[in-house]
Order: structure tokens, then C-alpha cells, then sequence
DNA sequence: CATGGTGTCGCA
DNA sequence: TGCGACAA
């Protein structure tokens, strides 16, 4: 029996997220735009609907964009806390909303987290369930009432530009035909249910999203396009022939790339329905090993599963260096490599605590023009200072500069791309981990937080309760080794008290007049002085060093003010907080 | 010059 | 395990 599937994508996601933070924006013209380096703006990588038709496109640039159409507003890709480069968080956190409207919809319906944006539901059991109650006691016009399918198309092969009054004739055309076809009615109370999950998403998090509603994943992505945005499309199986007999062989999920242009080139064909006329013999000597998965896919078949899934199975921090920005000198790959590093291990922190589970391995890649050398390293501590070590220690015999030391020199080829992935998650928080995580997450947040409040961080919450920790000292050097990776003792940090602030301790600037951003100063006045996109993207610095500032400056006033530990509920200015400890950081 | 950051999967 | 392909 077939199955029934769909798949949900939300419409230009990251500039909904802008949209909704910013109401104003909301039906006007938006990109989101990333930066590269620095100030320097990288591609677009949202368009909102609204903008769409002035010709602005992904990957274009800015400029062009405001070209095509002047009044377009840009918005920016934040910027991440330890590393000059984009930090994507606040999509996968707004993802984070839909998915939870997803999963709790109904236990039948099974959720495969596709990307940031998409998700494919198998809908199979959960639309068998509901025909299954109709039959005993239903009128199957709760879900076949053209008023309960306000937004949804049928796909047929000429449903390319048809009005409204088309679609509710093909609608009901379909509907009436399909009352004694089980298949059929599955798809549209599978169809009726999705507009349903699509009012949900929209009632709980405001986005709007689009679907498509068919037999497989193929058709189901395939058909998603044909309607956007705010819009779903049906395809019944007896359709699908047609569909895919003018279906360009890039538009299939899979054939995009390489494979989609060798069955191109190789079969000098362009639409999905040719390869069934591909002569046999051309076919299997073009793709000895996937002539019989061509064929089915040309039908319409694909038996791939909707995997339910909800975490992902890795986390990677990845950072380019195209072209002239090639790391070039050791110095620079440690300061990439350090901030990477931290914002892998913040990431991987805040999993762990939401997700109760462990990363084991964590693959770093350096591409060069050479190559991409990749390996494994076993993580034993999600320490960034350890990881670092780690990571430092594996590829430092990558360089072949021979003019360099350790610390400092050259480093040749140049790097072209940074990533870490860290995978093989495992269930739960090891009893290492944890000490660690509390001693030195708990413990000394707390002592930082003392030396550092200057209005109440407790706010109420039972967190701050000053009390002497107990001092699970673990026996170990106060400085990871590499030699003693693998070893469970080595998560020894230095703890060595009274100066180490957790992690990265936020760095303090001394001088008031300056903004300290990747260690380089930059006045503040330079900065308020910058075009306002560019700005922008260091607004969230400007803002940190500034509360720190005001900080410093109360710091000195209420010094002696303050008898003893943070206490004083009398002064709770609502200001930024201090920056939280390292691992701490919400939001 | 240079989409990018990040994720999944399949193959040897 | 290392690597490439693919997504978009």
C-alpha cells in the first residue's frame, strides 16, 4: 500500500524570522544578508516574497538587490560571539518553534527535521487512523469539504497557472471522483490535515509555510514548489507520470548536481520522463550501478523513509577563507581555530543540557587547494581550551612551512575553509563531563559572578545561592595535555581558583574608548561612524562593551556598597545582564 | 575573488 | 574512517 507523505517548508525562512522580530517589516520587501569578514557583505541568503518579483535573487549581492529594488530592507545575519562569522542560531532557534508545533501534533505522524526549514511528515498511519474512524461513525466530509482545503492545489500537469476558481474546480473535480478510491481519499484527508499543521505552525510562531502532499518524498518535495508561498499542492499517484514526463531533471530532489548533469549529458535528455525512453542498453552502460533506480525515480517511485528524527546528528562550526583571505600564518589559524573552537563547544554545551546526549568524535577539515584532509578525534571534554589543544596538536603537522615554530611563522597551502563536526552523539551526560561541567560551569560562574555583579544577577532565581561548592578537586595538571587525551583524568582545567574566569572569560577592555572585537581595538566613535549595515552587525559587541562599561563605572561608585554577596534586590536596574558565564549564554 | 554555513548520506 | 555529493 502506498504511503502518504508530505513535506512542509517554511517560506523564505530566515526573512520571516526577521519579519517577526521586526513587525514593520512584514509585508515589505527583505533580505537577509550574510557577512563574509569584517563589515564585508556576503550573499543574500533569504528573499521575501514581497521582493521577489523586483527581480532580487539568492546569492545576488546587495547592491544589486537595491538596484533591482531600492527600497528593499536589509537585515543581517548575526555575528558569532567567539569568531568573525555568521552565527545562523537564531534560525535554528525559531526552527526549534516549528518543530515542537510538528512533533506535538499528533503521536501518529511521523517528523523527519529535513533542514533548518523543512520537514517531511509520514502521514500513512496518522490518515489511516482518521479513515478508519470515518468508516465507523464519521462523514467523510470533515475532510473532503473543499472549505477545509482553502489553500491547496492539485497537481495534474496543467495545473501550472490556473485561478482560483480553477483550483476549486479541479478540486471538487478530484473529490467527487475520488469517493470510492481509498488511495485518493488518504492523500486529501492527509492534505486536509496538512492545512491544519499549517494553521498550528502559523497560530503558534507566525510563520507561514508551504507543502506538498503526495505518495513518497519525491513527489512530495517535488510538488511543494508549485505553490508558494502560503500554499500546498496535492499530487494523486495518477498524476504523477505526467507530472515528471515534463519535469526538468534538476528540478528532482538528488538530481541537482553532478548526477542530475550526467544523466543530462550522458542521456542528452532534460526531462525526467525521457529517461523511460532512454534505449535499455544506453541506459545500463551510462549507470551500470543505478540504471534500475533512474527508472524508478523517472515513474515516480522512491521507497526512501521518513526517518523521525528531531536533534541532529551533528553540530559543525564552518568558516571560508576564499581566495585572497587565505589563512596564511600559524597565528591566524589559531585565533580562527580558537574561536571556532568556542563556538563549537557553546554549541555543544547547550546541547548537551537540552538534549542529554554526548558527541564522541569530532572530524576537523582543512581545505587547501591541495585537499581536504579530514579526521577523527575522540572528544573526551567539551572544554574549548581542550578541544583546542586537541585539535591544535592533530593538525600542526599539516604545515609544511619549515621556516615556522610551533607559535608562530607561515603556514603552507593556505587554508581556504575551516570546519568541525562533532558527531556519534551518545545518550546522557558522562559523570566526567558533568563534574566538570558543574564545577566549572556552577562553581566558578558563581565566584565570577560575585566579583563581577553589580546589580542583582540573581533575579530571583534560586541559581545564585552563594554556597561554598564542593571542591571536587580532580587530580590533574592545571594545564591539558595532549599526551593525556584519552585518559579520563585529563579534564582537569586549570582551577587553580581566584583568577580564572569560566571559559572565555569575556575579555575587559580597559580603555573606554575603543570596542574590542577579535582582539583588534577599534574606536567607538569610528564604529558609531560606520554605514549603518555594517554597523549593525557589530551592534551586539557594541552593546556587550558598553554594559561592560557601565559596569566598571557602578563597579567603582558601589565597590564598598555592597557588604556582602549579591543580595540586593534593591538595585535591579534592568540592564543587559553581565555577560553570562561562557556556557550560559541564552537566548 | 568569493555565496555561505551546516547538515545528511553513500561509498570504498 | 575518510571522502565526495547534495542541499539551496
Amino acid at each position: 500500500m502506498r504511503r502518504v507523505i508530505s513535506l512542509i517548508d517554511m517560506d523564505c525562512f530566515y526573512a520571516q524570522v526577521e519579519q517577526r522580530d521586526n513587525p514593520a517589516l512584514w509585508d515589505q520587501p527583505v533580505i537577509v544578508v550574510q557577512h563574509s569578514r569584517q563589515g564585508v557583505e556576503g550573499g543574500i541568503l533569504a528573499v521575501s516574497y514581497e521582493a521577489r518579483p523586483f527581480g532580487v535573487k539568492r546569492g545576488m549581492s546587495v547592491a544589486d538587490a537595491k538596484l533591482k529594488c531600492p527600497q528593499i530592507n536589509v537585515c543581517h545575519v548575526p555575528i558569532g560571539e567567539y569568531a568573525d562569522k555568521a552565527d545562523i542560531q537564531k534560525y535554528r532557534d525559531a526552527s526549534a518553534e516549528v518543530f515542537r508545533v510538528l512533533n506535538n501534533f499528533d503521536t501518529s505522524i511521523i517528523v523527519e527535521k529535513a533542514s533548518v526549514d523543512e520537514a517531511f511528515l509520514d502521514l500513512t498511519t496518522y490518515t489511516n487512523e482518521r479513515l478508519e474512524e470515518l468508516r465507523e461513525n464519521g462523514n467523510l466530509e470533515e475532510f473532503t469539504a473543499i472549505e477545509h482545503l482553502p489553500t491547496t492545489f492539485l497537481a495534474t500537469g496543467e495545473d501550472v497557472k490556473e485561478n482560483d476558481h480553477l483550483r476549486e474546480q479541479m478540486l471538487t473535480d478530484f473529490i467527487t471522483g475520488s469517493l470510492h478510491s481509498t488511495e485518493n481519499i488518504l492523500l486529501l484527508i492527509a492534505a486536509c490535515t496538512v492545512e491544519a499543521i499549517r494553521d498550528r505552525i502559523h497560530e503558534e510562531t507566525q510563520f507561514y509555510c508551504s507543502a506538498g502532499v503526495g505518495n513518497n518524498k519525491m513527489m512530495a518535495k517535488l510538488v511543494c514548489a508549485r505553490h508558494k508561498p502560503r500554499q500546498q499542492t496535492l499530487i494523486p499517484w495518477v498524476y504523477v507520470r505526467e507530472i515528471l514526463r515534463t519535469t526538468p531533471i534538476g528540478d528532482v530532489r538528488g538530481f541537482g548536481g553532478k548526477l542530475g548533469n550526467r544523466v543530462q549529458e550522458l542521456l542528452n535528455i532534460t526531462l525526467m520522463g525521457e529517461i523511460l525512453e532512454i534505449d535499455y542498453s544506453l541506459l545500463v552502460e551510462s549507470f551500470p550501478d543505478q540504471h534500475e533506480y533512474l527508472i524508478a525515480i523517472a515513474q515516480g517511485m522512491c521507497d526512501e523513509p521518513v526517518r523521525p528524527r528531531k536533534e541532529s546528528s551533528s553540530i559543525a562550526v564552518s568558516k571560508n577563507f576564499p581566495g585572497k583571505l587565505a589563512i596564511r600564518t600559524i597565528q591566524e589559524l589559531r585565533k580562527w581555530l580558537d574561536g571556532l573552537t568556542k563556538e563549537l563547544a557553546k554549541r555543544l554545551w547547550t546541547d548537551q543540557n537540552e538534549n542529554k546526549r554526548t558527541a564522541e568524535n569530532l572530524v576537523y577539515s582543512l581545505l587547501t587547494e591541495e585537499g581536504k584532509p579530514q579526521k577523527t578525534l575522540k572528544i573526551n571534554n567539551y572544554h574549548p581550551d581542550v578541544l583546542f589543544g586537541q585539535i591544535w596538536a592533530a593538525i600542526k603537522v599539516l604545515n609544511r612551512s619549515n621556516l615556522a615554530n610551533s607559535e608562530q611563522g607561515p603556514w603552507t597551502p593556505p587554508i581556504l575553509n575551516i570546519s568541525l563536526s562533532a558527531s556519534r552523539f551518545q545518550p546522557g551526560i558522562p559523570a566526567a563531563t558533568r563534574s566538570i561541567k558543574e564545577f566549572l560551569g556552577e562553581k566558578k560562574r558563581r565566584k565570577w559572578v560575585r566579583q563581577h555583579a553589580v546589580y542583582d544577577e540573581n533575579d530571583g532565581r534560586a541559581d545564585v545561592i552563594i554556597e561554598e561548592p564542593p571542591p571536587p578537586k580532580t587530580p590533574a595538571a592545571s594545564k591539558p595535555s595532549t599526551s593525556t587525551i584519552g585518559s579520563v583524568e585529563y579534564i582537569v582545567i586549570d582551577d587553580s581558583d581566584e583568577e580564572t574566569a569560566p571559559p572565555p572569560p569575556p575579555k575587559s577592555t580597559t580603555n573606554i574608548d575603543y570596542i574590542t572585537v577579535d582582539g583588534k581595538k577599534i574606536s567607538k566613535k569610528v564604529f558609531r561612524n560606520l554605514p549603518p549595515e555594517i554597523k549593525k552587525q557589530y551592534e551586539h559587541r557594541i552593546a556587550l562593551e558598553e554594559a561592560r562599561l557601565l559596569k566598571a563605572k557602578s563597579d567603582a561608585k558601589n565597590s564598598r556598597k555592597r557588604a556582602g554577596p549579591i543580595k540586593s534586590d534593591v538595585q535591579k536596574t534592568k540592564k543587559p545582564k553581565p555577560l553570562d558565564s561562557f556556557f550560559k549564554k541564552k537566548t
